[in-house]
DNA sequence: TATTGATTGTTTTTT
DNA sequence: ACAATCAATA
């Protein structure tokens, strides 16, 4: 019998050995889509289907992407995993267009901009235009729509009488010539214009199509008009397309995804072969049948419905707080017992629908001393610091680059204010030069020209000082353009901001290090923490939260952990790995590191530690954890405001079944998390924009059967009892009439801490959070090592510590958060 | 050029 | 509530 059979199930291996011929994979949640995707990726190299290089295999994340290269990895060995594509869209796209760059007008050090450059690149398209910079938001929403239609300003027709319409193509063509003489792309181009350039040189698509004789895509219901077109054409030659998704996850239809891609895949591939995974692995079948009854009330959706062959399990819960704070703190005693009874903080999660449903969670959490981390974006990456250096560096490698120029021709200031960036830009405009050239452009005024041409020299000065490393470039930049000084000069906030960019230092000088496939620095004087069979390296993209993972070394090749089966919580090094796809494209390792910078955040940073998550329920889909409460069950909030015509711009008052459905696919996504344990949580009342609002409970839990769920009683409580006008104040609250079973008001809660126990709970070993790291406490920071703490200064994450590391760091100030309990 | 007061729009954000 | 952004001002 084949192996393969003890591994995985009829479907699964059918999958796995359809041979040629377009394949859709219809994988529902937890049902063990990435075992069938690297399992068959294997299966086409054993069965000589394909050779490593010829296969490409695309993901939406970088960590999805990692993950599969690893697994990969494990199954086939390095040197094919190597050989072979394994990317995001945007990554492929980015590689693809640097080979090619020339076919296009640019050349292969290109720019990446991302949102924050790109809106300002519309709004100077806009101003130049004549048009007011204050639209430029609601042209930039329709130029991403146009990319993500795959459809370029040449391309677009528009009704006479789309007057907004035209003005925003007129600003959409003017901001891609703008992008094209700057030598740069946004993140649509990487799609938009691989599709271009093969639809103008039929050359270069052969040589790709040919090349790539079996496609696989991973969340294919989350691709665009755009991603699909480049996969049609991709694939047009072999015409071996494997796609793999689930309709009822599609939430990005915001973004541009179209769910129509998957459910007609069959139709626009014909011959397709249509396989479901519908065994599920992950969750128990109360919580199955409790999402299957949210989700079916879908009216266009493929057919399908998961079972498990683990039992049904614990009820769901249904809890009805009082309000968002009362939410909160009953959460947090949830958690604080379920992890007294034995579930790790780590396997617990708190989901809510919009960013700011976090912070009554966090107060909870906090005053709990409940150790949480928030997974947010690519925070560390967006900040203000971070990308004036990389603006600058930029500038260095590729002097066409108009906007990066003007972020940081006056950071820090040196006295050339909007008049002079104005008259350069005149000058750049007139003779149709990039305004580097323009610098020292002799009919400039003479007083202009005296401020621009100091400007010039610095730049030049950096250019000829940036050397191969990205670390010591960065270090050079830092310093040498007089930022640290200014920041020095700014006191609290600017130290901050300087501890961040000493850590995009450690972060760059790890990058350094993994591309030249030299081991990573251990400066920890004392033995490696745990004694796995590899040493620890630091991951350079994660290590803001001091994580560690496993070095596995390939010979010959880059550094790139493992994500292993066996080894839950480690994850790809993801840098590593970048460097790995890249290495060829890119010649340095500054080069490289620019790349990641542009194409990966932090956001695939996982908190060291013991601690619970909190996220919101985009950022939720792909993950699974033990326990998972669902938060703001409140029509207003989830389904959100704006799918029920009530919030927004768009607020109309009726209801919009598309985006209806989006919610109902998020709250199915939501609940599929859930391994155990499934709660969802709703608050009375809640202040939401400045008014406290009594939100009707959520359709989705009014909808749940009472033999699926536990404490659907205290919502029909809820609907006996009247509803009040909205009430502004806490004194308006505390006012209201009483009822019996009501919990106490604000005022008396104060006095009797109805939910918060008498004397705090003691902090579990088991909970390394930094909150508690002080003098004396031995502490692991990424790049410096281990340390003894001599000194605090502050509260919370971002209080600074003074550490004493090893012989050749020394004594060192740094962000609290960028370290763990040794 | 930096500071201020008013105005604005607040879902989600893989890249 | 609240931050971020912008126009007017010193």
């Amino acid at each position: 019998m084949d192996p393969l059979a003890k591994v995985l199930n009829p479907p699964q291996l059918e999958a796995v050995r359809h041979g040629e011929g377009p394949l859709l994979i219809l994988a529902g949640a937890g049902s063990g889509k990435t075992r069938v995707l690297t399992h068959r990726i294997a299966h086409l190299l054993r069965e000589g289907l394909a050779r490593a290089p010829e296969i490409l295999a695309v993901t939406f994340t970088n960590k999805a992407a990692g993950e599969l290269r690893e697994r990969v990895r494990k199954l086939v060995g390095a040197s094919d995993a190597e050989r072979m594509w394994v990317a995001t869209f945007h990554a492929a796209g980015a590689r693809l267009l640097r080979r090619e760059a020339e076919a296009l007008g640019l050349t292969r050090s290109f720019a990446i901009y991302d949102d924050g450059d790109q809106l300002a690149e519309v709004k100077r398209a806009a101003s130049d235009l004549g048009f007011d910079a204050g639209t430029a938001k609601a042209h930039l929403s329709r130029i991403d729509k146009w990319k993500n239609a795959g459809l370029l300003p040449a391309e677009i027709e528009l009704p006479e009488y789309d007057v907004p319409g035209k003005t925003a193509l007129k600003v959409y063509a003017k901001y891609q010539a703008a992008l094209q003489s700057s030598n740069a792309l946004d993140f649509g181009d990487l799609i938009v214009r691989v599709v271009e350039l093969f639809k103008k040189r039929d050359d270069i698509l052969q040589n790709y199509a040919q090349r790539f004789r079996y496609i696989l895509v991973d969340e294919f219901q989350d691709t665009n008009p755009a991603q699909y077109q480049l996969l049609r054409l991709l694939s047009s030659v072999h015409g071996n397309l494997c796609v793999v998704g689930d309709d009822d996850q599609s939430i990005y239809r915001w973004r541009g995804a179209e769910v129509d891609n998957i459910l007609d895949f069959a139709r626009h591939f014909p011959g397709t072969r249509t396989v479901r995974l519908e065994q599920n692995y992950r969750s128990t079948g109360r919580i199955l049948a409790a999402a299957h009854s949210i989700i079916e009330k879908n009216e266009r959706r493929a057919e399908k419905k998961l079972w498990t062959a683990a039992g049904d399990g614990d009820k769901l819960r249904v809890v009805v707080a009082e309000d968002e704070r009362d939410e909160g703190a009953r959460i947090a005693s949830e958690l604080y017992a379920q992890n007294a009874r034995g579930t790790a903080y780590s396997e617990m999660a708190i989901f809510y629908r919009a960013n700011a449903q976090s912070r009554s969670l966090e107060d909870a959490l906090r005053a709990r001393r409940i150790p949480y981390r928030v997974v947010r974006g690519r925070s560390f990456y967006d900040r203000a610091e971070v990308k004036d250096i990389a603006a600058y560096l930029r500038l260095c490698v590729n002097p066409r680059a108009d906007g990066d120029l003007l972020r940081i021709i006056n950071t820090p200031p040196r006295g050339i204010g909007d008049t002079t960036v104005d008259k350069l830009r005149a000058s750049a405009i007139r003779q149709g030069l990039s305004l580097w050239e323009s610098l020292e452009d002799p009919e400039l005024p003479s007083n202009v020209r005296s401020k621009l041409l100091p400007f010039k020299a610095l730049i030049e000065k950096l250019r000829s000082g940036v050397s191969a490393s990205a670390a010591d470039a960065i270090e050079l930049v830092i310093e040498g353009t007089g930022y640290a000084d200014r920041l020095r000069l700014e006191g609290e906030e600017g130290e901050e901001r300087l501890e961040n960019l000493m850590e995009l230092v450690g972060a760059a000088r790890e990058f350094d290090r993994a591309w030249n496939g030299e081991d990573p620095v251990t400066t920890a004087p004392e033995p490696a923490p745990p004694p796995k069979e590899r040493p620890l390296v630091p991951n350079p993209l994660t290590q803001t939260h001091g994580q560690y993972m496993r070095a596995v070394r390939a010979p010959g090749a880059l550094g790139s952990a493992s994500l292993t089966d066996d080894a839950p919580g480690l994850k790809p090094d993801m840098s590593a790995a970048l460097a790995a796809a890249d290495r060829d494209e890119a010649d340095t390792p500054l080069l490289g590191f620019l790349e990641q910078l542009a194409l990966v955040g932090d956001a695939d940073a996982e908190g060291g530690g013991d601690r619970a998550a909190l996220m919101t329920l985009h950022a939720a889909k792909g993950l699974e954890f033990d326990a998972v409460w669902m938060t703001g069950l409140e029509e207003r909030v989830f389904p959100s405001g704006r799918a029920l015509g009530q919030t927004g711009p768009t607020a109309s008052g009726a209801e919009d079944p598309a985006e209806l459905a989006e919610e109902r696919r998020l709250c199915y996504v939501g609940m599929t998390r859930a391994r155990k344990k499934l709660t969802l949580t709703l608050a009375r009342c809640r202040s939401l924009f400045g008014e406290l609002r009594f939100n009707q409970p959520s359709r989705f839990v009014r909808e749940l059967s009472p033999d699926l769920t536990e404490g659907l009683g205290a919502l029909e409580r809820l609907a006996e009892r009247p509803q009040w006008g909205a009430q502004k104040t806490d004194d308006d609250f505390d006012q209201r009439p009483r009822y019996p079973g009501d919990p106490p008001t604000m005022r008396n809660k104060m006095r009797f801490s109805r939910d918060e126990p008498a004397s705090k709970p003691p902090m579990k070993e088991a909970a390394p959070g930094v909150d508690r790291v002080g003098s004396g406490s031995r502490v692991r920071h990424p790049t410096f090592g281990v340390g003894t703490v001599e000194g605090v200064d502050g509260v919370g994450p971002a209080r600074k510590l003074e550490v004493r590391f090893g012989p050749g760091v020394g004594l060192k100030r740094v962000l609290a958060r960028f370290v763990d309990k040794a």
